[in-house]
DNA sequence: TAGATTGTTAATCGATTAACAATC
DNA sequence: TAGATTGTTAATCGATTAACAATC
């Protein structure tokens, strides 16, 4: 209807979807339904329908969703129908993993900057590409025009590479250090904390 | 009041919380309100309170939280007050990084079996442990009575592996595979994906 | 005491679900 | 056609917030 503002909660859930389409597809399907896409992620086939109906119509009575038709749909809709260049600061243990992944790849994002403080790793390739100077980000990032960053340092370096990497233009941050970051309004932050996760199950047990 | 159920979303900030009040900790302070962390962490205090409420009363009118005290009766609610031994199936980039990490130790977790199907990476040492033949998983899971495991494996192998890590009797399994898994009800699963993070924050760029 | 902040209630707000007409 | 599944509405359910008495 009128373009009105989508709910987070709803934007969170398009890529989960995303990721289930992608791989039912991968399993040779060709078309889906909000029922046996539900029952796959443990969500009811409703919550899926109402979700994608922020969006537009995608599905047909009766047949269900055109898998390849749908993964298109909310690529565009997720902006992942082009590739996102990121830039990843700290190149410790965490961030060479990350640098190595390939998954990123075909699910719209290249690490295309890596940078660390530690004289003993800049200049080293990682993956392909040379680790920068970090005092070096506030022109690397701009230089290229990147938006999104991942960080992978200490907790106590963290906020001061955040303010950073926003003085650089980064509008998305990813962040692995265990700690809350504060970021002006328009730039987005999420958040990866193994402990969180795991403290969550802890309580079930 | 009576002892009843704890809402999922609740008990899914808890960590958050005590990762704060940690945190303020090691600045030094002692005392804190609802206010001051909810400023922190983006929540209204009502919530902090609201949600607090359910397993107690921690403050006290007019002063506000001792942290020390709250950060205990937290660690005790999430039952990490004790530390659990985790399983970590998968030795390679990612694996290897979190087996190195030495975050976990001091938040209630410590990485004490590590696994791969890899003949290359079986016997090799990682972070002090000497890496285990995946094959020996249902024997030396049951033997050390660990209840918690990690999945740092490609996404073909996550529900194989998920599967018999259910049979060895884990109850909580943290996935870093980009994928779905099925497990029987009384298990725990949760995820992490940066690829799903950065796709959330696209959106809204 | 005056000021601050808790714990809790009730009101509000928003998200999920059930149900079904439309239609493939 | 008969069966299946969508998109959407309305009802339900649950979570957040505002407000305030209690009290440190």
């Amino acid at each position: 209807m009128t373009e009105t503002q989508i709910p987070d909660i709803v934007v969170s859930r398009l890529p989960i979807y995303l990721r289930a389409l992608t791989r039912l597809q991968q399993e040779g399907q060709h078309i889906t339904s909000s029922g046996e896409l539900g029952r796959r992620l443990g969500i009811s086939s409703a919550q899926i329908r109402k979700d994608l109906s922020h969006f537009g119509e995608f599905g047909k009575q009766g047949t269900g969703y055109q898998i390849e038709f749908l993964i298109k749909q909310l690529r565009q809709i997720l902006k992942v129908d082009h590739e996102w260049s990121v830039a990843l600061v700290g190149a410790g243990d965490l961030g060479s993993a990350l640098a190595r992944y390939n998954g990123f790849r075909n699910r719209g994002f290249r690490i295309e900057l890596i940078f660390d403080n530690d004289p003993a790793k800049i200049g080293r390739e990682l993956s392909g590409y040379i680790v920068q100077d970090a005092a070096l980000l506030g022109t690397l990032i701009p230089q290229r025009g990147i938006r999104l960053a991942m960080i992978a340092v200490p907790a106590e370096a963290a906020q001061f590479v955040a303010d950073e990497l926003v003085k650089a233009g980064i509008k998305g941050i990813l962040s692995y250090a265990p700690i809350n970051i504060n970021v002006p309004e328009g730039v987005q932050v999420q958040y990866i904390d193994p402990v969180v996760h795991l403290q969550r199950m802890t309580f079930y047990c």
